[in-house]
DNA sequence: ATTTGATGCATAAGAATACTATGTATATAT
DNA sequence: ATATATACATAGTATTCTTATGCATCAAAT
């Protein structure tokens, strides 16, 4: 992720509302997904990425299921129902952070 | 910074952006600004306040003016000419994480 | 035929950022 | 007297991400 530091700590907000919304996906393509929707503007590194969903998976957020693709590997990732109810939460997280942010950096947001 | 970790990284800009609008200001009145304008939702600590102010002071982005108020001590805070134009920078690039977050987590927001 | 670029996974070393805990000290209100 | 607010600061730790690297398959272009 490069463009800013501000990127820091909302990757696993992406990954989960991405797989909320799909159902299914592979690591690959949360990191075309998230460079299409963003257009180039964001960049998910394979050395974050990784980590993050092993993490995930490790709390059970996440399940996964290997599949062959003729002699390729993939894994798809899928929410459990914790996972669900975490991804909730953690939009309505993000959802407060921008409008403290807007407040902070714009007064005409101050009041409420 | 309790609420969630999505403000890891904005730090920064958050006290960019107050000392922009304030002029000049001291730690613990930053802290006290953030509160009363995200209504308490974020608290400020003061291990990440202090060091990021000196941070920031070292690479000129910040100057400082020490006032001595009665037997007390108080550092004030200004930007630099150079402080003031990476507070635009950075703002921008809040406005584009914001905007990107938004496309990411509500399909709505994709086209445009 | 082979090289390039895309696909697809993974980890290790290090940097950056913030949290927790702690310390010091003054001022004010109860 | 004592608790709370004001005001600074740092050390140790945890979290998160970047950079760099590695392995391997596949499609397309030269």
């Amino acid at each position: 992720m490069k463009p800013s530091n501000l990127y820091k700590g909302s990757l696993t907000t992406i990954i989960l509302k991405l797989l909320n919304e799909n159902d299914k996906m592979y690591g690959y393509e949360i990191t075309q997904k998230v460079k299409q929707i963003t257009k180039d503007e964001l960049q998910l590194t394979e050395g974050a990425l990784y980590p993050a969903l092993h993490k995930l998976e490790a709390q059970g957020l996440l399940g996964v299921e290997v599949v062959k693709i003729g002699n390729r590997v993939r894994k798809y990732y899928r929410l459990t129902e914790v996972g669900t109810k975490v991804t909730v939460k953690k939009l309505a997280e993000l959802e407060s952070y921008i409008r403290n942010m807007r407040a902070l950096v714009n007064p005409k947001f101050r009041d409420e």
